[in-house]
DNA sequence: CGGCATCCCAGCCGATACTG
DNA sequence: CAGTATCGGCTGGGATGCCG
């Protein structure tokens, strides 16, 4: 059976739940924080910068940002392959609130080492 | 074994991600959100606005909020008991990525039904 | 290079029952 | 009223290996 597009499908209790069901999991705030740092990443570059993913994982999150309209994946039919990654206009409304949310981690992390 | 604190004890590799596991979890956006509306709240009100928590899910996201510095927790010892949750200091400034969050949710749920 | 297929596990979360 | 206790499942995520 084909698995579904779960959070396109859901209908929404709240808007607090579903946007942290769509930015929500391990990774997806990484890498839609790496990509607005970067604008466009290739799949090792990800990959690199996001040294604790495995690879499934890695195309895993990106399919599901781009099934949720988060990520543009653009592919070069090229040897070797080249696949890049960039934001969508709605993944980047949510930059700001990475931001803020990135700023308040720094504090709460300087806190706790000093 | 006692079980650890995991979100204050690990090594963050990176605020984002480092924020991104404090307010993870399928109720704590909701709660954090709750709070802020109505500034204190019953432990039977929060359960009765987050309609589908079970109380064992409800106290223990409540617990780790707490271990965590993002709530306050006042019991007064009376029959019946009456247990008051709150935001702290550093749960407020949580507030205005929630709510801009939430806006961003907001919009895109009206994207899809239209 | 950028994946996919498989197998597997921990721990998140749910259901139900009970208590100070 | 505000929780605990116990059991169990589901699925997010990890490890490994193969492919165009």
């Amino acid at each position: 059976m084909l698995k579904m597009k779960k959070y396109l499908i859901d209908e929404p209790s709240c808007p607090v739940d579903y946007a942290f069901r769509r930015i929500g999991g391990k990774y997806k705030g990484r890498i839609l924080w790496y990509l607005h740092l970067k604008t466009i990443m290739r799949y090792g570059e990800l990959r690199k910068t996001l040294y604790d993913i495995t690879p499934k994982m890695l195309t895993q999150t990106l399919r599901e940002l781009e099934d949720d309209g988060l990520v543009n994946r653009k592919v070069y039919h090229e040897v070797p392959p080249k696949v890049e990654y960039s934001l969508t206009e709605v993944g980047s409304e949510l930059i700001p609130f990475i931001s803020h949310l990135k700023d308040w981690g720094d504090k709460q992390i300087a806190k706790i080492k000093s």
